[in-house]
RNA sequence: CGGGGCGUAGCGCAGCCUGGUAGCGCACCGGCUUUGGGAGCCGGGGGUCGCCGGUUCGAAUCCGGCCGCCCCGACCA
């Protein structure tokens, strides 16, 4: 018998650490605030990877390495930078046995890194756009974690580009945040807003951030990926410059930006339930189960002949499906039922003796829990287009909720009122004054997530001070 | 760093108050019967009771100290 899942209703918090521990995603390391990514939690990263990967090849992005340990000098490079990752650096001081002449610091983050050898490589304009992406790990020494929300080591990836003009990096930084978007809502079912950070929200060491946020079950907002327009700040940092078409020497322009295994709990908080996990289609590492249901050695050999031929359809052509035939003999059909809507299989077909003699099969979808019953001629077409529908489904709703939990106001209190009752995203005006942004946070422990990049110019008055505001911004309890 | 909780079999827990050498459920192994929403019966295996010290004839239990992890808040992708 499976432990209990604690309902969402009850305690959203420990429903997701109920959910990731249950489903096998994810167990607690010995070392505290770390995780083991399970089988099953990076098959789904391995998903992530591998559709990402392709998006940022096919953009012009090509794949590098560089090492874990960067010189402690080089962080302190850039002021900004190493005043906002100061706090949460893991230093190495000794190595073989001895002191280190200079402390190793574990990356935060590879700008600084990345920036000592572009300076290397980048003499001429006719050595950009240098557009890089690496697949790695880093970690920040973070005061409270949470599975794969916040880990002091987590897994991401973090482009680095290398431009002639601001408009140009730019262009790049924009290009990437529609990436992402395009990413989380095709993908991985989950809406998001796209804008821009506030000073205070900014990256140490960025001119702009751009993200994308989602509003997960629990009404709170998640930061999915970010995407930074740098300016000239690390080129100046670790002077790199470039000889332009008019043989003048220029500072070069540069981007970064990055998503984690933080869009595994994104993924958590956006779709599932008291039952488990509920995974998009797309990336889940299994897309239809299959529960053959028999008893004795006749039953068996016709049933699992049925399965076969089914999981033979699905499996061919373009449109291969991942499919597990899970024929297990020491579990009942109730107990894999359960097994399999834990750990978040979109689509179930079960066969047994009653659906041969009918010629039919049976299919649940996973998201609904509806059972619909087919003819076993053109099954795979039905399980095809149930797939298709659960995809669908998840980002329909997803969105009804996101909008539904979304409040354009105009009053201070009405926002701290529904803040307060059950969070969600407020779109308000604001004057663009820090103190004002400090104020909010202070009293109602909400932030601005994002000034929206689509969001109509409209005059306002700051929902804090009624100072002149020209466009609302989104505002909200993050993760 | 502040607040709370927990450390006893792989997992979840009881036992501790009132000291006498460890138990329950699940999981695991074997057998028989089962299989359309977490099967039943019978038989088994498995534990330095977080660590160190003290009290005692005797400590999971009482006393002192230490360590670790989890959750909630401040910091953060």
């Amino acid at each position: 018998m499976a432990e209990r899942i604690t309902p969402r209703s009850e305690d959203y918090a420990q429903w997701y650490i109920d959910v990731v521990l249950q489903a096998r995603l994810a167990d607690y390391a010995p070392v505290k605030g770390c995780m083991i990514i399970r089988p099953n939690g990076y098959a789904l990263w391995e998903n992530i990877q591998r559709t990402l990967d392709g998006m940022f090849k096919e953009t012009g992005h090509v794949n590098a390495y560089f090492p874990l340990f960067i010189p402690e000098s080089y962080l302190k490079k850039e002021e900004e930078h190493i005043e906002g990752f100061k706090p949460e650096l893991a230093v190495v001081t000794h190595g073989g046995g001895k002191k280190l002449e200079e402390p190793l610091v574990v990356r935060p983050t590879s700008e600084t890194i990345i920036w000592a050898m572009f300076k290397k490589w980048i003499q001429s304009y006719r050595d950009l756009p240098l557009l890089i992406n690496q697949w790695a790990n880093v970690v920040r020494w973070e005061m409270r974690t949470r599975l794969f929300i916040r880990t002091l080591e987590f897994l991401w990836q973090e482009g680095h580009t290398a431009h002639a003009t601001y408009e140009e990096a730019e262009e790049e930084a924009l290009t990437i945040l529609e990436l992402y978007k395009g990413f989380a809502e095709e993908w991985m079912a989950m809406p998001v807003i796209t804008g821009r950070k506030t000073e205070r929200e900014r990256f140490a060491g960025a001119v702009t951030t751009y993200t994308i946020e989602a509003m997960m079950q629990d009404r709170r907002a998640l930061q999915a990926g970010t995407s930074h327009n740098l300016g000239q700040n690390f080129a100046k940092a670790f002077d790199v410059t470039f000889q332009n078409e008019r043989g003048e020497l220029e500072y070069v322009w540069a981007t970064s930006w990055g998503v984690s295994t933080r869009l595994i709990g994104g993924i958590v908080m956006t779709h599932s339930d008291d039952k488990g996990l509920v995974l998009p289609p797309k990336l889940a590492p299994t897309q239809v189960v299959f529960v053959p249901i028999f008893k004795g050695d006749d039953e068996k050999g016709r049933v699992l002949e049925a399965t076969e031929a089914l999981r033979k359809d699905l499996g061919k052509g373009r449109a291969r499906v991942r499919c597990h035939v899970d024929d297990r003999e020491e579990h009942t059909p109730g107990w894999k039922f359960n097994e399999w809507e834990l750990v978040g299989v979109p689509v179930r077909v079960e066969i047994g003796p009653r659906d041969l003699a009918q010629g039919q099969v049976v299919l649940a979808r996973r998201d609904t829990g509806e059972k619909t019953t087919v003819p076993q001629e053109g099954a795979a077409k039905a399980v095809r287009k149930m797939i298709r529908d659960v995809q669908s489904g998840l980002l329909k709703k997803a969105r009804a909720f996101q909008k539904e939990h979304t409040h354009t106001l105009d009053e201070f209190e009405k926002l701290k009122e529904i803040n307060e009752a059950h969070a969600g995203f407020f779109n308000v005006h604001w004057c663009g004054a820090e103190g004002c942004e400090d104020r909010l946070q202070e009293e109602t422990k909400a932030t601005i997530r994002a000034i929206p990049l689509d969001g109509k110019q409209e005059n306002g008055r700051c929902i804090l001070c009624g100072g002149d505001s020209k466009q609302r911004v989104v505002v909200g309890k993050a993760y």
